[in-house]
DNA sequence: GCGGCCTTTGCACACGTGTGCAAAAATGCC
DNA sequence: GGCATTTTTGCACACGTGTGCAAAGGCCGC
């Protein structure tokens, strides 16, 4: 049970040199000779050596350590995302302290404050919001704050999503034309920007084209929310013939419930469109249309702006869309002639 | 953009008291005044003084960082096991150091010394193997190693997985109560415990039962290599009449194959039971008979070995087996007066 | 060989904190 | 009040590292 830990210190004994040097061969970009280099390489893998990165965080006042905050992971979306997320941190040379946020004893906001001491370098919150009074600090502490998949009034806010005005927008088109009249949709939690910015564009849409929302429904992004919607939407028989649901997870949810429940066919009675992309939509149960929100391009989006404020302090914030194209399948009506 | 530390030394001046007392007044357990501690904590929180967890842990030698290693987080399983895991951490101070195993460019082995570097004080394992020469530096470095739903020969390693072999046995005791004659097996990755546990236990079932295998095939806790699995193993007209999938996962992969490729009816021609309880599984669209792995229970006993041996540093590793109810739902003929 | 220049090296300080030790203060007892 | 005992406080050192500064070393051209 000998707990042996190697410094610095020690590597340079072996090679009979100057901490400063041993230090200086572990900086990129520092003034060694290459002599000098090999020696010291030499006897700390002979140690075993390796920085402390801990300790070196607390002289160059970075951490290299991201604060990684999620929500909502039983929807698909977020374990793919904050793995994409994770990996291109990793490649950055960051690495991710992980923070759930729903449902915990801990206040969100408490729970941040815990990053703030664990001195990370940025903060990337996933579907989360954040209060103004932690807004603030985090600017006074010079901790820049990307918002994934979520976008915020305060344009001194990063943020990364998808066009998701443009996704709702393309659905309410695609389902104008597959000749549905009776159109509903099924909202998200309304606190969040994907939901009103998809059903800004969904309504969009639906008045282009001389249309107007036959019945909504509130979903809350929430299995069980959905579920009843669903009931109370489809339940009478003035029922719509066509519902966007504001996310896959919620849209799979819906289609159990029309489908086991109601004894509805989809698409025979009812087209169901979704958003999101995720990977149980490919599978034949569901076979669920919807537009696609690409999560290596928002993963990477997302570290391309964090790196930027980093390296450059003053980087302005950027609010970063990406376009997701609609992803036919069978749930719901093809138009004739339909190309993407 | 003036960035601004408060240190305890600023703290410290304010209160008009020294820097040791700033600093006990924030280590539990030490001796201060509450007289000294009143003054000191209003200082502090006049000026948002909060300790730096980084320097701290440079003289303390404890982090309170846990690296948490996590693969497959397509399976579910895994999305919410992190959610416990990183939860239940939370509640004892630790947070989590997220690194994802599979499928990078680095190698785990390289991104595990990350994690020596970032001076963890434990690293929890989920599903992955660790090489020999890995597990011994973190043994010699005193850093206690726990893998989550896998086990390891080595039994100096401590693991939580539920009971895998008496969840198999489970299984090929109702297959058998309910009368099927002809039982496959489709596996997991060879080289995981898990799998190898359940299959075990599910042959000595079978056994006691007077059967055999009927049919084997290797899903690899892959969804293509199940689904090939599926087709090899249910292509051909003497088919199974049930089949025992390793894990939820796959699972779901193999009755879309055999009710959406094949034509066949769950459970009227085939009886799929599956493994872990996924959220999916309860669903009505594959409404899976399967054995709960419980998460809630793994992540507990897994956060409790983790203090313990960090607590108790000659505390013995150990090996837990959390214990699962099989699940009846749709997927699997029910035998006439079976209770659980 | 010598002076000028550029590169390399070591010294010493700094980062923000915990803690053993001894001095100081407070408390208890007669 | 005086002394013994306990509690509280401050000093100073330690943790492992990066980096400015000045000294030392190497190179080149005359």
């Amino acid at each position: 049970m000998s707990i042996e830990k190697v410094t610095s210190v020690d590597v340079a004994k072996r090679a009979g040199v100057s901490r400063s040097a041993v230090s200086r061969v572990f900086t990129p970009g520092a003034s060694v000779s290459p002599r000098m280099a090999a020696k010291v390489r030499a006897a700390a893998s002979e140690l075993g050596y390796r920085p402390n990165v801990l300790a070196r965080s607390l002289i160059t006042g970075r951490s290299r350590i991201v604060g990684l905050v999620v929500a909502y992971l039983d929807n698909q979306f977020y374990p793919e995302a904050i793995e994409k997320l994770s990996k291109a941190l990793q490649d950055q040379g960051y690495h991710a302290l992980m923070f759930m946020a729903a449902n915990t004893g801990k206040e969100t906001d408490e729970v941040l404050e815990d990053f703030l001491d664990y001195q990370v370098d940025a903060i990337v919150a996933a579907s989360v919001s954040l209060s103004n009074d932690i807004t603030q600090r985090c600017e006074a502490a010079g901790i820049p704050i990307i918002l994934f998949n979520r976008g915020q009034d305060d344009k001194r806010l990063s943020s990364v999503t998808s066009d998701n005005f443009a996704g709702g927008r393309k659905i309410a088109d695609f389902l104008l034309a597959g000749g549905h009249e009776k159109i509903g949709y099924i909202a998200g939690w309304e606190g969040a920007s994907t939901q009103r910015d998809r059903e800004a564009g969904f309504l969009a849409g639906l008045a282009a084209g001389g249309a107007s929302l036959a019945a909504r429904g509130d979903g809350g992004f929430d299995l069980d929310k959905a579920r009843h919607a669903a009931r109370a939407m489809f339940a009478n028989p003035q029922r719509p013939d066509a519902v966007f649901v504001a996310n896959d997870h919620m849209a799979f949810a819906v289609m159990d419930v029309l489908r086991s429940e109601l004894g509805l066919s989809v698409p025979g009675d009812v087209s169901v469109v979704g958003y999101d992309d995720v990977a149980l939509a490919a599978w034949p149960s569901y076979d669920l249309t919807t537009v696609r929100q690409c999560s290596d391009e928002m993963a990477a989006a997302t570290v391309a702006a964090l790196v930027a404020r980093l390296d450059g302090p003053h980087e302005l914030a950027q609010q970063v869309l990406i376009p997701g194209d609609l992803i036919l399948r069978g749930s719901a009506r093809i138009p004739k002639g339909w190309t993407t």
